[in-house]
DNA sequence: CTGTTAGCGCTTTCAT
DNA sequence: ATGAAAGCGCTAACAG
């Protein structure tokens, strides 16, 4: 075996091995037509042989293509964009693309620090948006860069979207509270007011808006309150709710991990759940279960996945679907129930 | 402002603008010394008024350095690696770094596909592998890329290594368990048997083993199951662990994760916690308020931190200490109490 | 302090 | 089906 430390074989040397010009091993390794089998036999094997790796450097300077996929996200460490990140990795990995990973801070203030498209410019073919719903010119400037992009859990109808269909799962979520009898149901948003009017907060809060609405409740504003995707956030959004709304019985969370936060923070207030109050969210986090969490429940890696398979096919110039919309659906447990007083 | 779709300025595009040659571009835009300041400040000025960022492939086959770190790791959504995967971005990527992110799955049977260290060839500056203890020639191949490579949450005496003290974590979990009077006392595990003797779920069996025997106890193997880091696999592992040894009165799981699938099992069995068994995790958890979880919590930002440092400081020449080791403390909260007929 | 000049290691016309 | 040769857009010696 070569020392790998020692020497890189390049693309001369297995030329030379082979007995072919660089531009047969070129062809040969990658599949392209115009090279007879036993060219590209010999080659492959010749190839491995001397251990020899394209550098992908030089393969993108020659080509403009770099084979890899910018994955952006404003974190790692919240259920929904680890779930699609993995998913989204294993997609882009199984085709042969790399990821290379942009965090960006969503900050609760609404004051977020631009992104800076620069990191991106040349680095990849394709980028992938995840749950980040971007300001305008933000949104402009990133496809200004010419590549094909995806938003994954956000978007609106401009833009290649994978995503679910929010207003319809908030508007089930709460039918189904009311159905149990609930009259006043409270709402944890994940962002504060400037979001856009196509993001999930945004949407499965006019889907409660429109449940509470249709069965003659009102969707009192003060009935609504920011967690910001956070546990410690539903934990402070619901005590808030019942300062303002004692005759509160329900709470639709935006997020699993927003309606956890709301069960320990009526645990603080002493109120037990769904005894006092119903609770419920939105994802099918897997430690749901641990507190019987109700919720609007999506398929997550499948979601990675497809918008995977769409920035690949937008970049070899098909022209997939511009928008895939998954379904959820309603896991019941044990975290919501009529409300005192009312037989179920 | 210039169309950046239609064309992106080149290096000599602002040297032209600016009536230098691309050679001071480049030092200029590089912060490198030998460019007077006021020339430095014309190249930044029409560097910036010509959208110009340098091509990344260009500069990288040119100085052979390519500004990324690879970051493996068996998963992105899992509560640790998420953790570690966010906090060592965002120091790479304040660092100039961009990161390229790489997922191998453990098979819990112990079979996993070997990495293959050909997709990072050429395509980063150094390494970094997150909580997966990979086989010696494995971990061969990784090094014999030739790059700074840093281990977090595993590694032996020869790699340079971010991780916990685990055989002292085992070690002051089991003792506080001991204390509070449990005397039969269960071990739920990571991995099977194959895994090295300085990977986290090893040395805190180890811990688990020291801490029983210290105490006169008798760590049987009976007493130990894998719950292979998943919440399911705690939920299984504790039913095990019970049908063996109903005399259990207190679990020690490797993770919160499987600790959580511990007090789910539990409850599948009909049995409380703490009144009739007792549990702990490792980890710190954001969760594992909602059911009260004690635990051994580790700092995990600090980690990803402390190790996107650690190579930074290799790839340049540096030598840093080649082994950083947090400290975790406990959290007692309500999972764990005196067994029945022990007064605490 | 600045410019000139070779490459870096591939891909890709264009010939043959 | 294969080869020759011209770049891709930078960086790094080396001069000056």
């Amino acid at each position: 075996m070569a020392d790998c430390l020692t020497m890189a074989a390049g693309i001369d040397d297995v030329a030379r091995a082979a007995g072919v010009s660089t531009a047969t091993v070129s062809r040969a390794l990658r599949d392209l037509p115009n090279v007879s089998a036993k060219t590209r036999e010999r080659v492959r094997a010749v190839a491995t042989e001397l251990g020899y790796v394209a550098s992908p450097s030089a393969a993108s300077l020659a080509s403009g293509r770099t084979r890899a996929i910018g994955l952006i996200s404003p974190w790692v460490n919240r259920w929904f964009f680890a779930n699609i990140i993995d998913g989204a990795e294993r997609a882009l990995r199984a085709r042969g693309y790399d990821v290379l990973l942009y965090t960006f801070d969503i900050q609760r203030s609404g004051e977020r620090p631009r992104i800076d498209p620069d990191v991106l410019r040349r680095r990849v073919d394709g980028i992938l948006v995840v749950g980040l719903p971007l300001a305008r010119d933000e949104l402009e400037a990133l496809q200004g860069l010419g590549y094909p992009l995806v938003c994954i859990g956000w978007g609106g109808s401009e833009e290649a979207t994978v995503r679910l269909d929010d207003r319809v799962i908030g508007l089930e979520a709460v039918r189904y509270l009311i159905r149990l009898g609930h009259r006043v149901i409270g709402h944890v948003t994940g962002t504060p007011d400037d979001v856009h009017p196509w993001s999930p907060p945004a949407d499965r809060a006019t889907g409660w808006r429109e449940a509470m609405t249709e069965a003659g409740l009102e969707p009192d504003a003060g009935l609504m309150e920011s967690g910001g995707f956070e546990v410690s956030g539903g934990r402070a959004s619901v005590k808030a709710l019942l300062a303002r709304h004692p005759d509160l019985t329900a709470v639709f969370a935006a997020s699993d991990e927003m309606a956890m936060g709301a069960i320990l923070g009526l645990r603080d207030l002493g109120l037990r759940v769904p005894e006092d109050v119903s609770v419920m969210g939105v994802d099918g986090h897997e430690l749901g279960e641990l507190v019987g969490l109700t919720t609007m429940s999506q398929p997550v890696d499948e979601q990675g996945w497809a918008a995977a398979e769409l920035v690949l096919d937008m970049i070899n110039g098909k022209t997939p679907p511009r928008r895939v919309v998954f379904p959820a659906r309603l896991v019941e447990r044990t975290s919501t129930a009529a409300p005192r007083g009312v037989a179920s």
